[in-house]
DNA sequence: TCTAAAAATTTACACGCGTTAAGAAATCAT
DNA sequence: ATGATTTCTTAACGCGTGTAAATTTTTAGA
């Protein structure tokens, strides 16, 4: 294998007896040049080991084949589990994507958007934190850099969006847990950040109205990302002092339900559809664990690879069209009922 | 604010009325400057929106600012945790730390410590594989880049290791589980990847000799990173088939612990210390929602905290002296036991 | 075999910053 | 105020690669 040392692209083409332009040509884009130059250039770096240096190679350039994604919090399964997936897209698309976490601290997705701004990437995926998301910093980064947001919407901003449908997901769930039983109340945080739950809020509103059903909306004191933890602390006291005014508890999502499932067995109610159980918990995101609650919670699925997937095709689609989009386009992919053992 | 577009330092040193070298010291080390300067230079950077170009900064440079963090899989809660902090810890340290997970796919640790290799990292913390993580490429990476391990090790290689006396915790929590009731057997996975694993059998063994119980072990079928999914199909059929010779078990970890839950669960077992309680189950971690299973996990915690800051003060350590330490350094911190309600 | 087109080579400059050497200016100690 | 010292400025080169223009070589088509 490697020989000598080769120090840069010029002693690669005195090794290779290819010329410099040649190779920088190869490098860019191997199809650029002829079969058998190729040939020649690919059998040469078996033998050589030689890359070209990365800041130099994107030193001139105004972009790179840099995708920056930013997510709310790393911690959370959920967007460790989407990230990966729009990580690896990007990668098998031949672009270098660097994923960061914002740590579930708003100051840090500015932070976040500042340090990818001097990587000049050719585009971002930003899962938003929404709300408290600093619109203007996220307008003007997306002036210079395309964006296209997930699972999250900042209205209006950026090239594009892809989500869940939260009318849908939400009806859908309402509509199982009417027929199955009692009416759903609904469980969520008093103060989201994600603008998801306030869709899903809305989504449960009228959804009880088609059905003819009186709402009961509870709320968690509470803030922070430890959702399960306020799930535990408030669903568990709404719990014990009989505060749900029916059985079933929709909760605004598995995390908060994963909480309250806790409760729930600590305070020894069954929780579940069959004989002896006095109480029914669903959820909604299909979160990881969900399959290995006690008992296993039933949920809506979102369709995270759909929803990867079609993120990362649209700013690919930007990017080799190299122009932004005239409309803003969203994406809702509907949700998936997921019939467990909680509801 | 930005009256103009900065394009470069040039520029920025027509504006600021500084000269070019100066600027560069100030922005390599704000106190290579004298006092006044640098104010002169802070109050033009208030006015004029300059950030040098990190490419061309870096481009002569052997070392960067630059820290890598590797990771087997970021979907797993303990290394988005201890990433986590590891990541923080290095950004107010002042460096730029660089998240990489490998998926749970070794030859994308392989393919993470090539990527890092062009970004000319200061540093790497790296938690391997273990025993499938490719010795060989680690050891050729370690020659151009300090590393330092944490997590897992891998012996005899990089600078340094920090991670969990398996020995002692181990110890810990069958001592414990002895000394409240029936001395458990162990549960692992078959053909473990992480070194840990192999520790933590060993130390269950000796463990037991020492406190003159006879040991168990019960082995797992099942490749991958979803071990809560192993843990509640193999677990779940030990627990039908009546396998575990004993009603205590140690599992090698928590996730495959929480598999093993939920199958007790289903089959309608109770799990905990209290009367009616046919089972207890452990768990090894404090994996983070290993106080929201039902019932809640006992278990062993890791110090997360304790080895990123060793870790990555350890690393400093190399960085600040510039010289490789002579000694191959292992620290190891004490588990402690934490009593919830399962065991 | 000849010709037109395609591809590679040669030459040269650009990018933004690090860095050095020599000289000028500001600061400090006396 | 003076000389010594520190700090800054000016001028210039180098880093490794992108890229453009002009030229030469190779390939494809008839």
């Amino acid at each position: 294998m490697a020989q000598q040392k080769i120090r840069n692209m010029e002693e690669f083409a005195a090794v290779s007896g290819i010329s410099r332009p040649t190779l920088s040509k190869y490098f860019n884009d191997p199809g650029s040049v002829r079969r058998s130059t190729r040939q020649r250039i690919e059998t040469a770096l078996e033998q050589y080991d030689y890359r070209p240096n990365v800041f130099a190679v994107n030193q001139n350039r105004a972009r790179t084949k840099n995708i920056g994604i930013v997510v709310p919090n790393l911690a959370d399964p959920f967007f460790s589990e989407i990230g990966s997936k729009v990580e690896l897209a990007c990668i098998s698309a031949g672009y270098s994507p660097i994923l960061l976490s914002s740590h579930g601290n708003p100051a840090l997705e500015r932070d976040n958007l500042e340090s990818l701004r001097s990587l000049k990437p050719a585009g971002v995926l930003l899962a938003p934190f929404g709300r408290v998301s600093d619109q203007k910093d996220i307008e003007s980064f997306n002036r210079d850099v395309p964006v296209v947001l997930f699972d999250a919407n900042v209205e209006g901003t950026c090239e594009a969006f892809v989500g869940t449908n939260n009318f849908q997901s939400v009806d859908l769930i309402v509509e199982y847990l009417c027929r199955s039983g009692e009416p759903p109340c609904f469980f969520e945080m008093k103060s989201p950040t994600n603008p998801n739950a306030n869709k899903r809020r809305q989504a449960y509103l009228e959804s009880m109205a088609r059905h003819g059903h009186t709402p009961h909306i509870y709320r968690a004191e509470g803030d922070g990302w430890n959702f399960e933890d306020i799930g535990s602390a408030e669903g568990g006291r709404f719990l014990s002092e009989r505060a749900f005014r029916t059985d079933t508890v929709l909760c605004s999502n598995d995390r908060l339900a994963i909480g309250m499932l806790s409760a729930a067995y600590r305070q020894g109610k069954r929780v579940g559809l069959g004989e002896g159980c006095e109480l029914r918990i669903a959820g909604h995101d299909d979160h990881p664990f969900a399959r290995y609650t006690c008992p296993s919670l039933t949920t809506i699925a979102q369709d995270y690879a759909a929803i990867a997937n079609r993120a990362v095709n649209t700013l690919f689609g930007i990017l080799d069209t190299d122009q932004r989009p005239s409309i803003r386009e969203e994406t809702l992919f509907d949700g998936k009922l997921v019939m467990r053992d909680s509801a």
